[in-house]
DNA sequence: GAAATGGTTCGGCCAAGGCCGAAGCCTTGC
DNA sequence: GCAAGGCTTCGGCCTTGGCCGAACCATTTC
């Protein structure tokens, strides 16, 4: 088979420990440095150089390169949504010791960005809240925004194209639909896709939450608390 | 952080050719002896019994023991969305040497299954006439069933369970909802999920569609063609 | 019970590849 | 121009792990 080896290769890249610490601090969407990634992976620049360069060559990673830096960011939604489906792999895989957990995990676990949606404990609650409300159903498969999600994703001013990919001959207005993201922390279902990403956005810009140091893990702010219960119905997140 | 091993464990296990290549034959689902896995991998029983165990011991495949043969199947359907998503990025980074694809390939490219559900040409083309029919719509993250579509599904006695996740408190009827898969080798939505694994079995019960000697892809009977053409009008697959 | 067949375990060989120290390249800043 | 900092390349060390031949175990069949 052709694309055997091709698979192999994607995979591998994926499997080696330094590798896997470095796309897994690309995670976020942000674009990092090569010496930056050396440190959370543990590893040394010029290792993490060349890790970099095979997960270049490999299309899992582009580079731009910006004065005398070089920033690396993960190559496409698609490889994103590959090392989300391993982790979910992964977490199902190891329940083995929760011996320890550090607090670093502890504040991942609490919330943290996915790529371009939010994840961890608040992400699932948010997904909760919306289903509660009424706004937006879930099933495995997928989901959908009611009217009253429309509603409210329309008076926080959210950019969402409700647009359907129509056969041939052009598009049509149909029904928002998102994607619901199995949280590898919490073994439920947070919001990913369009809805996910610009609820995010929106979290952000608005300031109810905010990146800690210069990791996935992120902080609601008191005004995001406050935003969180009115809006939203969400206590002590 | 705690995960990242486990992480880093599972995708090397998938990115070895030899375990790639069982686990690629794995995919449509169906149980296959050692010796099988072996001889698809091009390997010895031997190397093929290593790699078993340890793909068994990493959670990806689970085994069932059947008088003197040992049945080797993928653990959970995540393992198959996650095999999915590698393939994804792994056509996407390898458009190299389209130089000479065998039969087998066009085999594959024409119609195969993909864990539970159909992909290639036919998998596409399905998706493709429901879309035009009205009978689903498409978005890139989610799809939903028409009422048309929910009917078509009712006349072919297909299982389809409408019921939609609710908070806590019981479940609710809600709308079909189905998952689009981006096929590797059509670049193009195929359907997934509930939907299209319901749709997949009807096609081998029906008798619509049979498997290619013992590999994933899959043939049209006459039978299939003249429903194809009359219930989705689709010609010529 | 002996032969056959599917499957696994053991041992040794070997190539692949991760790792780092040292040195070199390139851009920026003084 | 010179120094500093980010990054890569080179060379050599060393572990990891895939691979197969051979022997071993277990189930079925005659």
């Amino acid at each position: 088979m052709a694309s055997n080896a091709a698979f192999a290769e994607v995979a591998s890249l994926a499997g080696d420990p330094g590798r896997a610490g470095m796309l897994h601090a690309l995670m976020d969407g942000r674009a990092l440095t090569a010496t930056e990634l050396a440190g959370v992976a543990g590893i040394t620049p010029q290792t993490a150089s060349g890790h970099l360069a095979q997960l270049t060559a490999g299309g899992l990673v582009t580079v731009q390169q910006q004065g005398r830096h070089r920033y690396h960011r993960l190559a496409s939604p698609a490889v994103a949504r590959m090392l989300e489906s391993i982790m979910q792999v992964a977490a199902g895989s190891a329940p083995k010791r929760k011996a320890f957990v550090g607090p670093r995990d502890l504040a991942l676990r609490a919330a943290r960005t996915c790529y371009d949606h939010l994840a961890g404990h608040l992400g699932v609650a948010l997904a909760d809240a919306l289903v509660a409300n009424g706004q937006i159903e879930l099933s495995g498969d997928a989901g959908i925004v009611t009217g009253k999600g429309a509603a409210l994703f329309d008076r926080l001013g959210l950019e969402l194209d409700a647009n359907i990919h129509k056969n041939g001959s052009g598009k049509r207005k149909g029904r928002m639909l998102c994607r619901p993201c199995l949280d590898w922390s919490e073994r439920r279902p947070h919001l990913a896709g369009q809805v996910g990403r610009a609820l995010c956005r929106h979290c952000f810009t608005a300031g109810w939450i905010k990146h800690v140091d210069g990791t996935r893990a992120v902080a609601v702010t008191p005004k995001g608390q406050r935003n969180f219960r009115e809006i939203f119905r969400i206590e002590g997140v």
